[in-house]
RNA sequence: GCGCCCGUAGCUCAACCGGAUAGAGCAUCCGCCUUCUAAGCGGACGGUUGCAGGUUCGAGUCCUGCCGGGCGCGCCA
């Protein structure tokens, strides 16, 4: 079973060979002028170029051999070459019983699974996610349920940052904000302590608000006082080194971090398999570090350990991978190699995707060049897969009225109200008990976060303007919910009258549309996964619900005779089904009602 | 200074390997609720794709230069 666009493009494609031409010159795609054809393929100018003919000779060639596709009612040579395809109405009617009948909507499986590691997120401990979390949580998600639709065996992982420096500064911090508790760091490394052992009560007394008002402070400290600044390595360097008071403090701050984080991912319907941190390859590094010498990569610079990873060639200098600070420290793209090493030996993907800020392409690219040089990863399988920044209206980054960092609990505790707002304006869920309005404002919020941003791709920035994504009007993920709600409401009446769904049979032009809006599906996903870019999916949503939406108002389902009726229901049915798979795939889950 | 990304309708964004008449949403204007949820549907208005060259039968897309914006360039992550 294929969609139509894959099935006509091979009927295509066989054309072409047989004129002793290119098969994949018999791509078909969506037609760019509907009120001519449904479909098109191009393929005949490539191949009057290659073949020095001209190219409506050959389009009419192909479309002479095509005219027998008993799926088409016309294929026609038009312009400079293009063949338009009209496809038959009784086509569009089993390709929409095939879709109705198919669990998965149309949408295929890869035929060679792989095995894929997403790592996204990117949560910090001690420092409460902001709106520059949003995108990598939103994007890496979506990124990660699209490879798992495919068929990929998929892990997404956190990749908690627990382990650099910032942690030596707010060990710091903390001692001297708490004389008592600097006692007792001291006291448990004279007593060595276990590390495993219960996190001694007293650092209860640290909360995530004492770290998040701290770490600034201890930060700038750090950069202006060259003494701090040591202090808090040296610090770093006794945590790495597990000694008993330093480690047990930083597992209170992992501790208290994780809570608001797995809170604030809960909230945006993100989650992860895995919860690694830097801090679970230390125990790696020694020997990483050994190995990297052995095989002559690691070479001294300025008291540091580095592996170079410029090439002949390079537009740039690329700076040196730094493995080992002249202080002795694992960096971040120590931890970073190290991950990669740990997840070859533990997961063995084919393909890891770090779903982070654009900014840090090149940090990217140093460390896969030095994966690659190690044999830790081979070429291509590692892919970064960067995004802009989201700014406020003022096209700058995003921030406060008061100029600093929003929340992200914050900015989602906003669009929330904002979404209760909106329904009680439309008069929606005024009768549903409490929680279930509840949870349709959380959805709507939800759906409108992450629908504005996976609208857009994923590699501009954007504009995030409250206002405008809590219009619940138009192009947005509200509206995609309302039509699905729409359809659970017309199916469950439907189900009241004793309406039941038959074959679908398509004769109304609206009819063709949404069918053809369906069978597009697959090639979207295809799209998506390819560039990893999920605003393919979305806008197959809206392509979707827009054809719905057209159907719905065009067609009467109930109304109609029997028969009609039966093929408009599976058609709302089959259209039910994909759409909410779609929305699955972007992270947003739909109401029963609203 | 070097490198990367971006510049598309008044605003926010799309455009799959270079294809026909560059598409959506918002805003503005005009229609449509005694019929399945009007957060909807139909229609109108809106473009020299930053500028100048080049390649091509054909360029928003590829190449060169310029203008404008963002970001990155060794011990933070």
């Amino acid at each position: 079973m294929s969609d139509l666009k894959k099935a006509l493009g091979e009927a295509a494609g066989a054309a072409f060979a047989s004129l002793g031409l290119p098969a994949e010159l018999g791509r078909v795609t969506a037609s760019d002028r509907p009120d001519l054809a449904d479909f098109q393929v191009n393929g005949a100018l490539p191949a009057a170029k290659q073949a020095k003919k001209n190219p409506r000779e050959i389009a009419a060639a192909v479309a002479e051999r095509l005219k027998g596709d008993g799926r088409l009612i016309s294929a026609e040579v038009a312009g400079p070459g293009f063949i338009n395809l009209k496809v038959s109405d009784q086509a569009l009617s089993e390709r929409a019983r095939e879709i109705a009948a198919d669990p998965r909507a149309g949408a295929e499986v890869l035929a060679a699974p792989r095995r894929v590691i997403v790592d996204y997120g990117g949560p910090n401990v001690a420092k409460p996610m902001h709106v520059g979390h949003l995108r990598a949580s939103i994007i890496g998600e979506s990124v990660k349920r699209l490879y798992r639709f495919r068929g990929d065996t998929v892990l997404g992982d956190a990749h908690f940052g627990d382990w650099g420096y910032q942690m030596g500064l707010l060990i710091g911090a903390v001692c001297d904000e708490h004389p008592d508790l600097a006692a007792l760091v001291a006291r448990l490394n004279a007593e060595a302590a276990p590390l495993d052992g219960p996190i001694p009560e007293a650092f209860e007394r640290i909360t995530l608000a004492d770290l998040d008002r701290l770490y600034p402070l201890a930060a700038a400290s750090g950069k202006e006082d060259p003494a701090y600044r040591d202090r808090a390595r040296r610090l770093t360097a006794e945590l790495q080194a597990k000694r008993p008071g330093a480690y047990l403090l930083w597992r209170r701050f992992r501790e208290v971090t994780q809570v608001a984080l797995e809170r604030d991912f809960h909230a945006l319907g993100v989650d992860f398999d895995l919860w690694k941190g830097e801090s679970d390859v230390d125990r790696l590094i020694p020997g990483m570090v050994e190995d990297l010498r052995d095989k002559g990569l690691l070479v001294e610079d300025q008291g540091a350990q580095i592996v170079r990873v410029a090439r002949q060639g390079d537009k740039r200098d690329l700076p040196p991978l730094l493995v080992v600070s002249s202080e002795g420290s694992a960096m971040y793209g120590t931890t970073d190699l190290a991950t990669i090493l740990d997840r070859k030996q533990s997961f063995g993907p084919d393909l890891a995707i770090y779903v982070v800020d654009q900014r840090q392409a090149d940090h990217f690219e140093v460390v896969f060049r030095a994966a690659c040089l190690a044999g830790y990863a081979e070429e291509g399988q590692l892919q970064h897969i960067g995004f802009g920044t989201m700014n406020g209206p003022d096209g700058k980054p995003f921030k406060t009225r008061e100029g600093g960092v929003l929340k992200l609990n914050d900015l989602i505790e906003m669009t929330r109200g904002k979404a209760r707002e909106r329904l009680h304006e439309a008069g929606l869920g005024e009768d549903l008990p409490v929680e279930e309005f509840e949870a349709i404002a959380a959805k709507v919020a939800v759906a409108a976060l992450k629908f504005a941003d996976l609208s857009n791709f994923r590699g501009t920035s954007y504009v995030f303007d409250l206002d405008r994504f809590t219009s619940f009007e138009g192009k947005t993920g509200p509206y995609l919910l309302y039509q699905a709600v729409r359809v659970k409401s017309l199916l469950r009446k439907a189900e009241a009258d004793g309406a039941l769904a038959g074959p679908v049979v398509v004769a109304e032009p609206a009819e063709r549309d949404l069918v053809l809006a369906l069978d597009a599906f697959e090639s979207a996903l295809s799209e998506a996964y390819d560039r990893f870019a999920p605003n393919a999916v979305a806008e197959h949503a809206y392509r979707l619900s827009q054809a719905f939406s057209k159907f719905y108002a065009a067609c009467p389902i109930l109304q109609a005779e029997p028969q009609v009726r039966a093929a408009r229901l599976t058609l709302a049915s089959a259209t039910l089904t994909q759409l909410e798979l779609a929305l699955d795939v972007l992270g947003v889950s739909t109401p029963e009602r609203m």
